[in-house]
Formats: C-alpha cells, structure tokens, sequence
RNA sequence: UGGGCCGUCGCCAAGUGGUCAGGCACCAGGUUUUGAUCCUGGCAUUCGUUGGUUCGAGUCCAGCCGGCCCAGCCA
C-alpha cells in the first residue's frame, strides 16, 4: 500500500528468533502460542499488541494459537467479559485453533496439586494472609518458614481434601509450595498454590470453593494444549522461575517455555483494566465502547479498522524495551488505511450559508464526484447543487492573511466539483454575528475549471442547502491531557474536558448512508467519519474517526 | 553486593566482530479541483559511559551511570 505499512510476513523479532532456533534444532517440529486474557474487562490496544504476536507467529509458523480465559479468579469475571473478548478476537481478523477455560483444568490442575502434596513440595499452611506477610520477609530481608511448613504428607492430604470438599471458610488454609523461604525471588518463597474461595464460578459454577492461582495454572495449563512458547509481558520475568519449578516437579504432557516482551505502552492513554473500568463505572465515558477509549470495543464504534490496527502492531515491533509509542504512529496507520478504503462525500460539520445571488432561484443541478480521487473502481455519485448552499464556517475569513485561502470578502475560490464563486457580502444578524454570505458565480468555472485558465488557489468543500440532510456529528480528541495519564497520582485530573464535542447542525450531502456503523467516509477536507451505534436515517448521528492531517493548522499555528 | 530485566536519531526499531536498515515525527521541494493523498530529497563520523581485548567493537570482557519490575490468599 504506502510506506508505512510493515509486512508482518518479513517483521521479525527477538521471539521470532528463538522460534526460528527451537525449530533448527528439532526442539520443537511445530509451534503452538495461546492468547490467554483474564475475563474480567474489556480488551484495549495493549492486548491488540499481544493477540498480533501470538496469532501472527502461529498462521506465519504454520501452527496453532489457542485463546484461553485465565479464569481463576471468580470474583472479577464474567461471561459478558468472556463473549467481548471472542468478539474483538475475531473482529481483528484472528482465528483460534480452540477455546478453553483453564477452569476447564481445575480437575486435573487438582490432580497434579495432589501430586505435589504427595512429593512432599506442597503443604497446607494454616497462617492467616497478615501472618504470611510478615513471615515472608522483604525485598531485602528473607523470609521465616511457616509453623505448618514441615506437617506430614498425610496431614496435608487430609486438610487439602477438606479444603476441597467445602470444610473450611474462606482463608482458614491455603496450599503452598514447598520452595525456600529464603529465596532472594520472592515470587519463590513458598508461594500459595490454592485459596479457599466460596464463590460462583462463571464457568463451574457452585463446583469449587478452592481455586488455583496464576502461577500454579498457567504453565501447566500451557502443558495441557501442548504451548510450544508461552509469551508474556515483562513483570512476569519474575515468575518464570516458578512456572519452570511446577513443570520441573510434575509430570505433564509437554514442557512449554516462557518469553517476556515489554507491554504497550501509549501515549495519552491508559491501559489497565482497573482505571478503565473506573472510567466506565465513574460515567466519565459511555461505556466500554465509548470511541475516546483505545478499547478494542471502543475503536470498533470510533471506526478504527483491524487492519489499522494490525498493522500499528507490526510498525511498533517486539522487544524487551520499556518504551511508549507516540500517537502518531497509531493515527499515521489509521489514516494510511481509511485513505485507501473511505468513500469521499461532502459534509458540512459548522455551516456557513452562501446565498450566490446570480444563480437562478428555480435552478437546480447535478454534479458527478468521484468517491474515491486514486481509486476509480470507486465510482461516482451525483451531487446536487443550488443557489443556496452550507459552507464550514471555518472556511471564510473576513481579515483573511495572504495565505488564506479560501474565502473572504472580494476572494473567488472553487467549490468542489462545481463552481468558482466570488464573496461580494456579508450578511449580519441583531447581534452581529456573521448570518450569511452573498456571493457570484461564474458560469462558464462549470465543473471546476474556467476557459480563460485563470488559478484559484483554494476549494472547499459544500452542501446545498435544500439537498442537506441534517446530522448530529461526535468530535472526539484525546482522552486525557497528559502523555502519561496513568502516571498521575489521579488521573481523572488528566481528562481531557474537550475530548468530546457534539456538533448537532451539521449538514450532509444525500448520497450518505446514514444507518449502523459499516461504511468507512471520508468527509472532504475533514476526516474520517462513520455512523454511530444506533444512528438512523430519522436521526443520523456520525462519529469523527480521525482528522485529515491538516498543514494548515501548522502555518497558522507558526504565524 | 536483595533478585530480575533494559539502555542504537525526538519516538519506535534492525543489527548475532568487518565499518549504524527501516518506520513515525520533523525540514525542504514537486504534483494535486481535498492546504488530503502521492512523489523526491534531507535528517546518528555514532550506538548510556569509561576502560580493556582485537588489524577491526553497537556487537566480546570489566567497571560505572541511568531506567523499569517484584514484598496479592490478583493476573
């Protein structure tokens, strides 16, 4: 396409290297990656990065990815969670290989958390969560072993049993593995295998009151699918050590390996499920899908394409780095895709009216636009036109500089696809205020051209006024003020109070589908637009996707 | 001397001992009935730093500096 789309198909990294190597050796014959999220929120950009990684390397390899709920935590997860997150999977364009819970495991994660009992290297502690804190030392100080670390095999059969089989309230008793309480690696001082927990499992429902941790069920959940690579973001380096220690003392059915890669990080953005769901649950937007948030969701009804976004992922690349990606590389890759797919029209988003004084009242034409200027496959539309018509207020200055331009008062410019007109006069209201423009036109600039081959260095775009269909349009910015929201002690203090602006009179031309969020537009001169969720043709309603870049803005800017 | 990880252009990122790819951003031109798109050119004597090994170091070694992560019965 341009020059900023990478090729995923020549886009190595660090990861890609290791894969190239197991497979050289015969260390593995064929790859299989899994996608695994917790369903406890909404996917946004960050695990877009993840999802391109681990779906790209399975289809590049030839292999699997599997997308596994990392369901152990039942008080934050939800089927509603569960059936987003299928949804956005496939809308980027990914297909699974399947679909497992890991509490589709709790038997057999059982099975192998009474296998270590039996080993002797797990054990029931009867300490309360305060008493394991503090014998577990510091990041300085090592840990004290628990009283219960040395009970007998059998004793810790029993009270795991009854732990099971609903005995005990809520943390009377853990399972811990038996590692070193003096480990430099806290992650390996004797951590908590399985919590008592009596609570409804979206999965299992009433079946469990004990649920394993992270920890305990990923890798051997990773084992159980036969995961070749097991890529996860960089604060679980930490953890690597103990998912090797579980599959190192059990016997699985494959010894998958863990790789961390550094997480996305954006800027202007937040990406932890937490703050955004206290964005959600706050009402500071509408919804998981409000199209100010980077949500998968959300970027679906702003009018982001996967493809926009697929690609963002391969131009940011993979690697250990701790790094935040600027804004622009996201909107660069959005536009480089809407500008090859988006249908052009006209819209009138501030309107301006233009009265042309010497084009006849009961006249009425009709003008052939292209919708699409490099792509004639595209085709044309007609696009009427009459003696009165919108402007964008924006475009008409009355102390215009030189490098203005489009109109002002004595100034001809180009409407597009139609005519060049001459402003002669401004018309005021009571209050002053700018009410309409009187303007000539040239009959013989007829289509946009006039025989004498005179420049007018400006076109902007128009509406006729008795053709308009009337709109409400969303303009959307940034979200937050600050390149590092998530960084302020609050970052509700970062939102950005313009980052939503409804503009209801906005007017467009009628070749516009105005129904549910399927056509990608380019309104001329304006951006991208698409229709919202719920919009009809009684009350259209469009969201702004993104700006066209705008040079302009820049020479104003400068002086 | 708690452990782990990272440091190549403003932001990303290739580079696997032979003399710093590419993208974004930015700047300067050209085309243009979107100040869009597109096209052309410019943009690191230098790889956190110091020293060492080598004919040769971003790549190997040592020290130092800076940043990130870890003390949930969260993931």
């Amino acid at each position: 396409m341009s020059h900023s789309s990478a090729d995923s198909s020549d886009s190595s990294n660090f990861i890609r290297d290791i894969i190239d190597a197991d497979l050289a050796s015969g260390k593995h014959a064929r790859i299989v990656t899994r996608f695994p999220p917790e369903p406890n929120g909404y996917l946004h950009i960050g695990h877009a990065k993840s999802i391109c990684l681990n779906f790209g390397i399975a289809r590049d390899y030839g292999g699997d990815c599997n997308l596994r709920f990392d369901d152990t935590n039942p008080e934050k997860e939800s089927v509603e969670y569960v059936n987003s997150i299928r949804r956005d999977v496939e809308w980027l364009g990914f297909h699974w290989h399947s679909n497992p819970f890991a509490s589709d495991y709790f038997d057999q994660l059982y099975g192998y958390a009474v296998d270590l009992v039996k080993q002797g290297k797990a054990y029931v502690d009867s300490q309360s969560a305060d008493e394991m804190r503090a014998n577990r030392g510091t990041l300085k100080q090592p840990g004290v072993d628990s009283p219960n670390r040395n009970r007998g095999v059998e004793e810790n059969m029993r009270l795991f049993e009854a732990m099971k089989n609903d005995e005990f309230a809520d943390g009377e008793h853990v399972l811990r593995a038996k590692i070193d309480m003096q480990s430099p690696n806290i992650n390996m001082r004797d951590p908590v295998l399985y919590r008592i927990r009596h609570v409804t499992h979206h999965n299992t429902g009433d079946k469990w009151c004990i649920y394993p941790l992270y920890d305990f069920t990923h890798g051997l959940s990773d084992a159980i699918e036969g995961v070749t690579h097991s890529l996860c973001t960089l604060e679980f380096e930490d953890h690597r050590p103990l998912y090797d220690w579980i599959l190192d003392n059990l016997e699985t059915p494959s010894r998958p390996e863990q790789t961390e890669f550094a997480r996305l990080q954006l800027e202007y953005s937040l990406t932890s499920k937490r703050k955004l769901n206290q964005l959600v649950t706050g009402g500071h937007v509408d919804g998981w899908d409000d199209p100010r948030m980077l949500t998968i969701s959300g970027m679906r009804r702003r009018g982001f394409t996967p493809e926009s976004i697929v690609n963002f992922c391969d131009m940011i690349g993979v690697t250990k780095k701790d790094s935040t990606i600027e804004m622009g590389v996201l909107e660069t890759s959005l536009r480089d895709n809407l500008n090859a797919r988006a249908v052009r029209r006209m819209a009138v988003i501030n309107p301006l009216k233009v009265i042309i004084e010497n084009y006849p009242e009961d006249q009425e034409e009709v003008f052939s636009g292209a919708n699409h200027p490099q792509n004639p496959d595209y085709g044309t539309r007609e696009v009427p036109f009459s003696r009165e018509i919108y402007i964008e207020r924006e475009d008409f200055m009355e102390d215009a500089p030189r490098k203005f331009f489009r109109l002002s008062p004595g100034r001809e410019v180009r409407l597009r696809f139609a005519y060049y007109i001459t402003c002669k006069e401004v018309l005021r209201d009571e209050a002053g205020e700018i009410e309409a423009l009187v303007c000539t036109y040239d009959p013989q600039s007829r289509g946009g051209s006039s025989p004498d081959g005179r420049k007018v260095k400006g076109t902007i775009h128009w509406v006729s006024a008795h053709h308009a269909v009337s709109a409400t349009v969303n303009l959307y910015d940034r979200l937050f003020t600050s390149t590092n929201p998530g960084a302020a002690a609050d970052f509700h203090q970062a939102l950005n109070p313009e980052s939503l602006v409804v503009m209801p009179e906005a007017k467009l031309e009628p070749a516009i589908e105005l129904t549910d969020n399927a056509i990608a537009y380019q309104f001329e001169r304006l951006g991208y637009f698409i229709s919202d969720y719920g919009s009809t043709s009684d009350n259209p309603v469009f969201n702004r996707t993104m700006t066209l870049r705008d040079s302009w803005a820049k020479i104003e800017k400068s002086g």
